[in-house]
DNA sequence: GTGCGGATGAACT
DNA sequence: GTTCATCCGCACT
């Protein structure tokens, strides 16, 4: 199946792609396992002008600094000291937009994510949330900054479309210091998927 | 160098 | 609903 092309990541209208990004498929391959999962939660950070996001205001630093890249690569962060983050960097060179990916159902590979996850039997909560995801797929911050094209972590169209009316979107998760842009309507997840992270929101 | 707190999840009561 | 694990990024001194 093919992978998302270069040009697919280019777009600057973040909340747009964060749509076009559910229903694709991510994929890792980390010590020779193959895992992945269709994307059904996703959340847009618009860079700059977005308090929720990590560059707001123009925020450079060694952690952001990927995110002012070209569209196609991946930024992962710790977050709560425990937890690791996936994003996809979105946007052309210079516009620090990205996509946090918050939930996948997952396809291939299921064995190895039980595995990592230590569960015996899969239940929604193995990939429900982007911390649960991460820890299935075996992505960490070695994964960070990596093309989204490469061979150990990658996204594939495999032409799946989730039409307008099972998609719902609502404010993104766990941004309430953003003030006034922790209200924002944007988060999107596939309705009544199971591995979306919280429905009820 | 120091201190605060976070784009969470799981285990509690 | 509440607690807490557990680390480092980031702002400030």
């Amino acid at each position: 199946m093919p992978k998302l092309a270069y040009s697919f990541y280019q777009n600057a209208e973040v909340n747009d792609l964060a749509v076009q990004l559910l229903g694709k498929l991510l994929f890792t391959r980390i010590g020779g396992e193959l895992t992945g999962g269709i994307i059904v939660e996703t959340e847009a950070y618009k860079g700059i002008e977005d308090k929720a996001s990590h560059a707001y205001g123009g925020r450079f630093t060694n952690r952001t600094q990927v995110m002012y890249e070209e569209g196609g690569l991946s930024y992962v962060y710790l977050c709560y000291g425990i937890h690791h983050l996936f994003n996809v960097v979105t946007a052309p060179k210079g516009i620090p937009h990205a996509v946090l990916i918050r939930g996948i159902e997952p396809v291939t590979g299921i064995d190895v994510m039980l595995r990592r996850r230590n569960m015996l039997l899969l239940k929604p909560n193995i990939t429900a949330g982007p911390g649960a995801l991460s820890k299935a797929m075996g992505i960490d911050k070695d994964l960070n900054a990596k093309d989204l094209s490469g061979e150990e972590i990658w996204i594939e169209d495999n032409g799946i479309v989730f039409p307008n009316d099972q998609i719902v979107s609502s404010v993104r998760v766990g941004v309430d210091y953003a003030g006034d842009h922790a209200l924002l309507p944007w988060r999107y997840y596939v309705k009544g998927n199971k591995f979306v992270s919280k429905p009820n929101k």
